[in-house]
DNA sequence: ATGCCTTTCCCAGAAAGA
C-alpha cells in the first residue's frame, strides 16, 4: 500500500501534473488539500480513467480536501463535529475528509493557516485543532490502521524551518501551535518521518516567492501521522521533491508513506 | 519581505497563502 498526501494548490491548475504523477508512481491512496474547486467541479472523470475513485469536500475558491483511491473508498466523513468554523460555526470551511480505503482509515486535512498570532484566524486554528483532536481520539484507539495526513500548517521543531531565527514570533512555530500538533500525536499517532531526497531536512513546502525552492528556504508542514496498527507496517517514507520542480508546480511537495498493509479489499 | 509568486474570483485588482 502506497499512501501519499499533497497540497496541490488548485486541482484545476494542477490536474496535468497530478495525472502524470499518478501514472508514474503507483500511489494507491492520495490525499489532496487546497483543491480550490466547488464540490461538483472536481475533475473526477480524468482520475477515473486512471482507475481511481474520488471523494471530495470542496467549497469553491478556497480550501477543499479530497481522497482518491484505487483500493476502494467507503465510510466517508465530510468535516467533523465541533468544527468552530470561521468567523463562527455558521461558516464551516472544507478542511477535513475521512474515508476508509483498502482497510486503512485516512483523513485528509487542511489546517487553517493562522496568518499571525494576533489574527482571529490564529485562535480559529487552535480551536479547530482542539475539535479535530477530540474527534480523532476514538479512531486512533481502533485496531484499524489509521493515517491522519495533510497540510498541518505547523512546523513542529526548529529543524522544520529553513531559518528558525527568521520565524521568531511568527505563525507556524509558536508554542501553542506546536502544542496543538503534539496534542494530535499524543492520541497515539506516530509522525512517519520522511526521508529527504536532498539536503538534511525533509521540507515539504517552499514559497513561490524569492526563489525559495532553489535556495533551500523550505518548511516541513505536511505530515503522515500513523496509529500503531499502521506504523508497524510502514516500510518507507519520503518527500517527492521532484514534484516541486519546474513550471506549473504546487508550492508543496507530496509525502509518500509505503506500508505492508493487507486488507480485505473489495474493489 | 505589510512580500519580489501563484491562484481564485473574472478581466482589475483584491484576497489568500505560510
Amino acid at each position: 500500500m502506497r499512501i501519499a498526501t499533497w497540497n496541490v494548490n488548485s486541482i484545476t491548475a494542477r490536474l496535468p501534473r497530478v495525472v502524470e504523477w499518478l501514472q508514474a508512481n503507483g500511489t494507491d491512496v492520495l490525499c489532496l488539500q487546497e483543491t480550490k474547486v466547488a464540490q461538483d467541479k472536481f475533475p473526477a472523470d480524468a482520475l477515473g480513467e486512471l482507475g481511481y475513485e474520488v471523494v471530495h469536500h470542496g467549497q469553491g475558491r478556497w480550501n477543499g480536501v479530497a481522497v482518491i483511491s484505487r483500493v476502494g473508498i467507503a465510510d466517508v466523513e465530510r468535516g467533523f463535529p465541533g468544527d468552530p468554523g470561521f468567523p463562527d460555526d455558521e461558516t464551516i470551511e472544507a478542511r477535513a475528509i475521512g474515508a476508509t480505503c483498502g482497510g486503512v482509515r485516512v483523513w485528509s486535512l487542511y489546517v487553517p493557516n493562522g496568518r499571525t498570532p494576533e489574527d482571529p484566524h490564529y485562535a480559529y486554528k487552535l480551536a479547530w485543532f482542539s475539535a479535530l483532536t477530540a474527534h480523532l481520539a476514538a479512531q486512533v484507539a481502533a485496531p484499524t490502521p489509521l493515517a491522519v495526513v495533510g497540510d498541518f500548517n505547523v512546523a513542529p521543531t526548529d529543524a522544520d524551518v529553513w531559518d528558525p531565527a527568521k520565524f521568531a514570533g511568527a505563525t507556524h512555530v509558536t508554542d501553542a501551535e506546536r502544542a496543538a500538533f503534539d496534542g494530535v500525536k499524543a492520541l497515539g499517532l506516530h509522525d512517519v518521518f520522511p526521508r529527504a531526497l536532498k539536503g538534511d531536512h525533509p521540507f515539504t513546502f517552499w514559497d513561490y516567492r524569492d526563489g525559495a525552492f532553489h535556495r533551500g528556504m523550505g518548511m516541513r508542514i505536511d505530515f503522515v501521522l500513523a496509529n500503531p496498527a499502521l506504523q508497524s507496517a510502514v516500510t518507507d517514507a519520503y518527500v517527492d521533491r521532484e514534484a516541486r520542480k519546474g513550471k506549473g508546480a504546487s508550492d508543496h511537495a507530496p509525502v509518500f508513506a509505503d506500508g505492508e498493509v493487507y486488507a480485505d479489499v473489495d474493489v
